[in-house]
DNA sequence: TTATTTGTAACTGAAAGTGATACATATAAT
DNA sequence: ATTATATGTATCACTTTCAGTTACAAATAA
């Protein structure tokens, strides 16, 4: 699995914690750590699937096209990795009938794993995954803030 | 996912299929249409993991360590990919809180996949693959069969 | 008209994976 | 003992994939 996935839910995850105004690709990758470019590749597919509605320009960026109670982690997933993703690699083909079968019943084994995640993802919105990470973001800034106590105390 | 997994079976099968004889890494690879040292590298995984035991010299080669109703699907995985297989990567690390605390709940979600998916590998033993991948050659060759019969009519 | 921002194409460098060659090690047969 | 065979690994080459970057066209607000 690429790196689309977690940039895609960080995207979502950004726009939901800004609660309506726009941002930049700038913006976000800076907070990320990487590329506008990467970051500009993903919003464009989270806009073709509808999630997000982009504008350019001045004063441009991305927000919601929904409510973050109304995006799953599932429509993020198939937005960014249409085709089955968890799917192994062959060696290269041949017309033999064995390796064939095997391979094709491995590939089952596989798509019915993901789509298993698939059914999970569909359980989970973007706005619960905010809660979460808003959670543990302020649970980790707390610990470090302890810590630094700890080390002003000592 | 690598193709070690797939080639596992494979061999797995295929020592089934053989019923007790040992084959080679060289036999193997020729059904399977890929290079001997390809094969051995998997042998050599699923031996470490006891699954098969692998002999030098002189009429050596693999054959099954346990019955083939005693080594699940999961064995096999294990065997061939003992950290999380169905983790996403993440563009170059940074040390800035929100996207590490993102990419956990991603790593989070991808790990409870990989779960699901060593759960329902459980469940199947290299036996009733055999039989299932058996079955479907039957129908195979069945079915080129009938195609030729058709084509010498016509 | 200008500044800003998205949307893409194209390129680079790094990483992973498959396949191949080579050779040491083990083992059975002679 | 010697020889032939097969595993076990190291190493290299080639391909593919991906992240990151540069560059530039298209859109849009001021």
């Amino acid at each position: 699995m690429n790196s689309d996935f977690p940039i895609a839910l960080h995207i979502l995850g950004f726009l939901t914690a800004r609660g309506g105004g726009p941002l930049t690709s700038e913006e976000m990758a800076r907070t990320y750590g990487t590329n506008p470019v990467v970051v500009r590749r993903v919003q464009s597919k989270l806009s073709k699937a509808g999630l997000i509605t982009s504008k350019r320009g001045v004063g441009g960026g991305s927000v919601l096209a929904r409510r973050p109670e109304e995006i799953t982690l599932r429509n993020a997933y198939e937005a960014v990795s249409p085709e089955p993703d968890i799917l192994p690699r062959h060696p290269t083909s041949c017309d033999e009938v064995v390796p064939i079968v095997v391979g094709e019943f491995v590939n089952e084994i596989c798509r019915d794993a993901e789509s298993a995640l698939l059914e999970q993802l569909e359980t989970v919105t973007v706005k619960e995954m905010d809660r979460t990470v808003r959670r543990r973001i302020r649970k980790a800034l707390n610990a470090s803030r302890e810590s630094r106590k700890r080390k002003a105390a000592s």
